[in-house]
DNA sequence: GCTGCCGGGCT
DNA sequence: AGCCCGGCAGC
């Protein structure tokens, strides 16, 4: 066993489900962003808890406990992927004592918790705390901005997970400070600690529909929480709404900008209108100009919807459908682009989101962007991400379980499983499109794969084609 | 050369 | 159907 080591920062702590499917399936998607985030944040090691019961109503449910390096995926994978099939639960902090923490709290709360069927309940914890050394860069020498920076990294990564629409902005409130209303209200019982929920609703369910459960409801989560527990600052209905993900379009309607952007290759061209995306596909991609019917033959509309977190209206999905039915909007459609294990991508996204926290540096705010897990477009998360500026605490809640293909609708197009997030919004009146006319092979998937994502030593981790040499059905293009 | 995955064989 | 793998082809 390794030494274990208490670094800085954030711990994580967080219990997933089983959902009923392939532990393969289920955990890769919690677990890198996890492990990115560790990684993101403080290099620390991490501390895992396998349990059983996803109350941990016993001491005895935790069954395994072990470190290892953040930036070592794999051998969590490895290790979670001959643990889980028997384990339904896991938890995943960086600090060994979170995990007694969470189990004496859960324990004591345990009894509150009937509903029986929910899938999970996540906690995701942020702590600011030095426990103790042993990191590359201390966080006395980071500056708030630094921090600040970590924490939207933090969210990004996390919110990578979300790819739903069903996305709301909490209001603004401009003198509260969410630091101390999160840390004062959260369940953790440092005071150095402050606390988001993370929550995991049951699948609706598009990919498991052999196993139908009802979703988590906003009592089933307000029992999971300390009973004296004082109003953490945000009404319940605020709560329920992000946790539980609950359309309201009001909200969402207010805090998301909508985008399109062009998924041509080498292109990327970023439009406010679908109509405008696909003016610029049709003229700049397809050649046709100023036409107005293309009955005449094919068209395809490679683009992707993407939001931004901005509080200035979108006009939503209602313009996103001007040309055919078909191309009216799914729940969400994942970008090509989704963030990607690479910190790189994070930095990107933390670009993007750093002058918000400059901006509102006291608002409780919401980011979300339409990343499925790593490269994974198809997968659909829908789900919301809360995150503090000031360090406090975020959240992250969604619905559909993360991977799963079985039952998966086929598109027109292309004669392979696409997810309910299609990304490519294709078109096609006639004919193939370009991109698979000629050759009779399918293009090879530009996107990682389980050998690539996994690594050969982990291939019981891959998703079953890829076992089999198939083409991947899990990370599909 | 690496890797995705098709085609086909075996159980 | 599940599993495996030779070999092609894209990168």
């Amino acid at each position: 066993r390794q030494p274990k080591r208490h670094l800085t920062g954030f711990s994580v702590r967080a219990c997933a489900p089983h959902h009923g499917g392939v532990p393969g399936d289920i955990l890769p998607p919690l677990l890198a962003p996890l492990c990115l985030l560790a990684a993101e944040l403080d290099h620390s090691k991490l501390f895992l808890c396998l349990s059983r019961n996803p109350l941990y109503k016993s001491n005895s449910s935790i069954k395994r406990e072990m470190t290892f390096p953040a930036f070592q995926q794999e051998d969590v994978k490895s290790d979670i992927s001959q643990k889980l099939p028997d384990q339904q639960f896991l938890l995943f902090t960086t600090k060994e004592e979170d995990l007694k923490t969470a189990e004496t709290k859960k324990a004591n709360r345990a009894h509150e918790y009937e509903k029986e069927n929910t899938r999970s309940v996540c906690l995701l914890e942020q702590k600011r705390k030095v426990v103790s050394s042993n990191i590359d860069v201390p966080p006395a020498r980071k500056s708030s901005e630094e921090l600040d920076m970590d924490k939207v990294t933090a969210a990004m990564v996390l919110t990578s997970l979300s790819t739903s629409p069903l996305v709301r902005s909490p209001p603004v409130r401009p003198n509260e400070s969410l630091n101390g209303s999160w840390k004062e209200g959260g369940f953790v019982p440092s005071s150095t600690s402050s606390s988001g929920y993370w929550s995991w609703n049951a699948p609706s369910d598009q990919s498991n529909p052999s196993t139908p459960s009802p979703p988590l409801s906003a009592d089933s989560f307000k029992a999971f929480r300390t009973p004296s527990q004082p109003d953490d600052g945000i009404d319940e209905a605020e709560t329920s709404n992000l946790l539980f993900d609950e359309p309201i379009p009001r909200k969402r309607k207010n805090s998301m900008k909508v985008m399109f952007k062009c998924l041509w290759k080498n292109c990327g061209k970023v439009l406010s209108t679908a109509a405008g995306i696909q003016k610029h596909i049709r003229t700049v991609h397809l050649g046709r100009v100023g036409e107005s019917d293309y009955s005449d033959g094919e068209e395809d509309f490679y683009y992707t919807e993407i939001r931004l977190n901005t509080d200035s209206v979108a006009d939503g999905l209602s313009s996103l459908s001007p040309v055919s039915p078909s191309l009216a909007s799914p729940p969400s459609f994942p970008t090509q682009d989704a963030i990607r294990p690479e910190t790189s991508c994070a930095k990107t996204e933390t670009k993007l989101m750093t002058p918000l926290s400059r901006s509102a540096p006291t608002n409780l705010y919401l980011v979300h962007t339409d990343h499925a897990y790593q490269a994974t477009p198809p997968v659909n998360i829908p789900g919301s991400a809360k995150f503090t500026p000031n360090g406090s605490s975020f959240s992250i809640s969604w619905q559909s379980p993360p991977v799963t293909f079985t039952g998966i609708p086929v598109s027109p197009t292309h004669n392979r499983p696409a997810g309910s997030g299609e990304q490519k919004q294709s078109h096609t009146v006639l004919s193939s499109p370009p991109r698979v006319a000629f050759g009779l092979r399918k293009p090879r998937g530009e996107g990682k794969k389980c050998r690539k994502v996994y690594g050969m030593e982990n291939r019981d981790m891959w998703c079953t084609a890829c076992r089999w040499k198939k083409a991947c059905q899990r990370f599909i293009d």
